[in-house]
RNA sequence: GCCCUGGUAGUAUAGUCCGGCCUAGUAUAAGCGGCUGUCGCCCGCUAGACCCGGGUUCAAAUCCCGGCCAGGGCGCCA
């Protein structure tokens, strides 16, 4: 055996759910963390974990040699070990099978007391959570979370590959606001200020004509000064746009991409929805389509006055959200409380053909037909008060054969919260950034 | 930017309204000891806390003011 053998003798064979009772007799390495501890006096159990799962580490303290007692002795929750070990059928072990260790490594400690309880008999606070989030994640129910959220981009990418999207990535540091507003981070660029991408609408809509159908996962970052447990100052969005495309085109990709989305994570997350005890329907098609109009009647027999021309508040989208659970879309919405982009209704010009997907009471995603028209573009730019020149090299785009598109973008975090049930969007995000919040 | 609520051991809480009975209770985690089939094991023991500063009062975890920190909501948005 050469040294570099020598030193790797940690090395596991097996993962913790591949080890079944009909392996009774064999030899196996195992390496993981220690998760829970349960001394009887003459026996021991260790419950392992790994990526995979749990399995039960069984001591019976006069059959094993004196070291590997010792070693088995001085563990606590939390150490990272390997352990080589017989393989035993048991039917009083969970999972009918447990290992009976022959030699225990403690490739490292975890200081004690832990900073939170990871058995989670003791919930901790969100802030106490996030402060040890690497701790906090040893527990399924939030491991699960993001087990889900890797299905959920794996059938995004899936999906819109098959529908002839290729994937872009456009600068996440930029000269000047995408769609005005002041909700931007400024960051020292050398000599200059530069901002932090609020989204990556102008590249992509402008990449149109080149690629045609273009999407973008990727972080996008807002100053809002929201605190509410659905905003982030960073976030994963989603984005799609399509040449030759119209808002009802796009809507059918959005509804079609939700379906399919919670088609796989019904399929391949049964076990993490089980953890996380939440049930996922599969919507059927198509959502429904409201009007701006028929939306804001609605609430006034809800007894709830809105404007014509008014933006929707909360408590109205809440109340919206009870007479139309599940997903469905806001469309229609006045010209003036859309983005300068977005484009208006040839036959009703004070009209857009700008949508909202909607999810019970919380926004999913919003998109629409876009302008395609220069001085169109201009014009809506001028209404907002923006200035055409700090638009000078979307505004070129145009100039070169800009296609008729259209195109939305959906929140990642909002996507998986309907997706798991977890009432903080903050849970939906490894390492969240919020108003108040840079660490860790 | 605005509004509301809270801060008690490593964690989570009781106590705060109506100051004294708090020498601050409980659970869990931690340390020590015991227990050979646990699976939220069990039993005994030990140690561990009133966010900071000021004020009121004979007396403050409790009331008041300021600060810091946290949670939630509004607006805005995904």
């Amino acid at each position: 055996m050469t040294q570099r053998m020598k030193n790797e003798n940690w090395k596991r064979t097996h993962y913790t759910m591949e080890i079944t009772p009909n392996m009774d007799g064999e030899e196996v390495v195992l390496t993981g963390w220690i998760k829970e501890i349960r001394d009887l006096g003459g026996i021991k159990f260790l419950i392992l974990r790994d990526k995979e799962g749990t399995l039960q580490i069984t001591v019976p303290k006069d059959e094993v040699d004196e070291l590997t007692l010792k070693h088995a002795e001085s563990l606590q929750r939390q150490d990272c070990v390997s352990i080589r070990g017989v393989v035993k059928r048991m039917d009083k072990a969970p999972r009918g099978v447990e290992i009976i260790p022959k030699n225990i490594i403690i490739l490292n400690t975890a200081k004690q007391p832990l900073p939170l309880d990871i058995t989670g008999k003791t919930p901790a606070d969100i802030d106490v959570r996030l402060d040890a989030r690497v701790l906090d994640l040893t527990r399924d129910e939030n491991r699960a979370v993001f087990q889900i959220r890797h299905v959920i981009l794996e059938a995004i990418r899936d999906f819109l590959s098959k529908n002839g999207f290729i994937e872009i990535h456009t600068p996440k540091i930029i000269a000047s606001a995408t769609e005005g507003g002041a909700n931007l981070f400024p960051v020292m660029y050398f000599e200059r200020e530069a901002f932090l991408a609020q989204s990556p609408q102008l590249y992509k809509e402008q990449l149109v004509i080149d690629f045609e159908k273009v999407y973008e996962i990727g972080p996008t970052f807002r100053a809002e000064k929201s605190h509410t447990r659905r905003h982030l100052t960073e976030f994963t969005s989603i984005d799609i746009e399509a040449a030759f495309a119209t808002a009802e085109d796009v809507m059918e990709i959005a509804e079609r991409l939700i379906q399919h989305v919670c088609k796989m994570v019904v399929e391949k997350c049964c076990e993490d929805l089980k953890t996380l005890k939440y049930k996922v329907e599969v919507p059927e098609m198509p959502f429904k389509r409201l009007t701006y109009d028929e939306v804001i009647n609605e609430l006034k027999d809800a007894g709830i006055k809105i404007n014509w021309g008014e933006d929707i508040p909360t408590i109205a989208y809440r109340t919206l959200g009870r007479l139309h659970p599940y997903f469905y879309f806001i469309i229609d919405w006045p010209t003036s409380i859309k983005p300068f982009y977005i484009k208006p209704r040839d036959d009703k010009p004070e009209l857009s053909e700008g949508f909202d997907l909607m999810w019970h009471w919380i926004e999913v995603a919003s998109g629409g037909t876009r302008i395609h028209d220069k001085d169109l573009l201009i014009k809506r730019l001028r209404e907002q008060n923006l200035n055409p020149e700090s638009f000078r090299f979307h505004l070129q785009a145009f100039d070169y054969g800009m296609p008729p598109h259209a195109g939305w973008a959906i929140g990642l975090e909002r996507l998986v919260m309907m997706l798991t049930g977890v009432r903080n969007i903050r849970e939906a995000v490894l390492f969240p950034r919020d108003r108040f919040r840079l660490t860790p």
